[in-house]
DNA sequence: ATCCGCAACGAAAACGTTTGCGTGTTGACA
DNA sequence: TGTCAACACGCAAACGTTTTCGTTGCGGAT
């Protein structure tokens, strides 16, 4: 077991001083033809590499971000980290994640950790206890000690810092307002409680497809479900959940729902109630997962462009982080920089399949 | 924007030294009990934390772990990342992951990037493209300078370290089991190219089965897939390909795939094909993720627990580390360890749904 | 002979910690 | 009064880099 070589090292081996090979191999001119090339030779050789730790060390940065979410085994999520990892790698990044799984405290546990030096700056989608408790103290301090933040999906206003998100206002709307012009009349929606700040604008976007159509929204027509029900466990109970909602609402010809697994499960009630897809009713779902492609009948979607968002966040933070490099000079740049956080939206899509018309 | 406060800024400001500001804070008692309180109380209010950076580089070791997996957007291996996220965070470890999709190349960058000083240690899944070239060369020089790595799932033989497995040839042997005590007759196989070792110790286990009940297995009815296939944007590609199949092979009445998108899509042409699942022909995949739970009919499979084998993977690796840091004696203990390697293998589970009898 | 400049290299500080050792000040004890 | 612990603290090295600022030696100009 050789471990790897240091600078000590090769200098002591060949007998000339630490600074000489710092600098031969970074093919400073200082120094001259022929030491430079013994050290090069040298230190090929005996494969050296800088220490990644002592460089971040000196150099106050690390070249790594921390991506902070709620969950990764969850198709939308891993699909972004993919993004930002392709361009970290890119621009010379590594990334180091952390898993809040949806609650508070893992999200401040886990972001002070990372917050000692061990990053530069962070990727993030706010937990939902988190959302639900409105206490974003961690972020705001992570903020104030220089450490930048981009936030994607599930942010909120009052966190200053650069954002990526879709619009799901408008996804929303347009996949409704599509229900409409395929000549439904009863479109339902199935939705999240409403800290959720996605569920939240889905539902407004839903609510003003009906207003412009002019037609009349209808309480009944929404099931507000529990988050709880999402968990893998209480799979049954959000079928009896959704199955209790049709046959309180015997008209419906159509669906809306915010995420993939209630359309999905919709489809699986609306099917055993005998309801022909689409013929007799027809549903959309939110974020494009495996699940809507390889449903029976395949789901029409609205594709959130996880990977996208994923580069776009990596790319607004990198930019900031190296822009903050640049300027030696603090006080005034801080105040400038406050007034350029960018909110840059993802456009959706809507990805037609069997399930409408 | 205050940067993060550092012990010698504390002494500065208390007018103390370094020192005596590290050891108060360490609760030394070498260390008057009231200068003691004055710094901790110091350091409390300005929320001093220690430097994770400085510590590395001081203790030389990060306390984070390097993943590095051919893919994140896939249910599989975002539960082993999820696994283990868990238990290193529960034993004061940080992970960074590496994404290789599948190619040697990126591979190797990637684990040498991290290897100089980034990490303590690895858990990784080997890419196919290096499957394919059988190159380990950065494993073996990863290894020879101290850093362990913990294989998971796609292992090979030559590389000295600890494995975590599911049993692939066992798993695959009970499910065809299975099929024959249900009566199935004619099972056929849908599984990839040999190099893949899990694909190879599947199909392995499936022509066991057969022999045991004295069936013989017939070529005609193993179809072995190009990878390029599983890739979403050929899956019409792949369907028409296992149709093909089908038609080739009409007396078909069972089928065993070795992942879990062979079995939703072979599920799928046999639906279209007008065969009745599974009175007419039963389908058992590998692997357990979101499409069997929730295809029409659900699938039957062969579950992987791919969280516990983060989990076990996590805690060889962290054993490992702990143990190295213990002893000092250096050259006997290699000897020792080497010997020591442990494969842990996680048991595979039949998970059964609505796609068997 | 003196001075200057340049090429080629070394010493040391710095990044933020921990820690072995040295040192000064007490108090007790012979 | 002198000796010696014990106590409370400071110095400095070390981890592995980069970089600023010397410091040599030497050739050429004056």
């Amino acid at each position: 077991m050789r471990r790897k070589v240091t600078l000590k090292q090769i200098a002591k081996e060949l007998d000339v001083s630490i600074s000489t090979v710092s600098r031969a191999l970074n093919n400073s001119k200082e120094i001259g033809e022929e030491t430079r090339q013994k050290i090069q030779a040298f230190a090929k050789f005996y494969n050296y590499k800088p220490n990644n730790i002592a460089l971040s060390l000196k150099n106050r940065k690390t070249k790594t971000i921390g991506i902070l979410i709620p969950e990764i085994v969850h198709h939308f999520f891993s699909t972004v980290i993919r993004g930002i990892e392709i361009v970290a790698n890119q621009r010379g990044y590594n990334v180091i994640v952390g898993l809040s799984n949806e609650s508070f405290s893992k999200e401040v546990i886990n972001m002070e950790m990372l917050a000692n030096g061990s990053i530069d700056g962070f990727i993030l989608s706010i937990s939902k206890e988190t959302l639900l408790l409105q206490d974003y103290h961690h972020f705001k301090e992570t903020i104030s000690q220089g450490i930048p933040i981009v936030l994607f999906d599930r942010v909120v206003n009052d966190i200053d810092c650069d954002k990526v998100i879709v619009d799901d206002f408008k996804g929303s709307y347009n996949a409704v307002k599509k229900l409409i012009s395929n000549g439904c009349k009863n479109i339902a929606l199935i939705t999240t409680m409403d800290y959720v700040s996605v569920g939240k604008l889905r539902t407004q976007g839903y609510l003003q497809a009906l207003e412009d159509s002019k037609i009349h929204a209808k309480g009944n027509l929404i099931l507000k479900l529990d988050d709880g029900l999402a968990l893998e466990e209480h799979l049954d109970l959000l079928e009896t959940e959704i199955e209790e909602f049709f046959k309180r609402n015997t008209r419906i010809d159509a669906i809306f729902a915010v995420n993939e697994l209630y359309a999905v499960t919709a489809m699986k009630v609306a099917r055993k109630l005998d309801f022909k897809i689409p013929e007799d009713i027809q549903i959309i779902g939110f974020t494009d997962g495996v699940l809507s492609k390889h449903a029976r009948p395949s789901l029409t979607t609205i594709s959130q462009h996880g990977q996208k968002m994923g580069e776009q966040a990596a790319h607004l933070l990198i930019d900031r982080l190296q822009l903050d490099t640049e300027d030696q000079d603090d006080e005034v740049v801080d105040f400038e920089r406050d007034m350029n956080f960018k909110t840059v939206v993802v456009e959706t899509e809507l990805i037609e399949r069997e399930s409408t018309k």
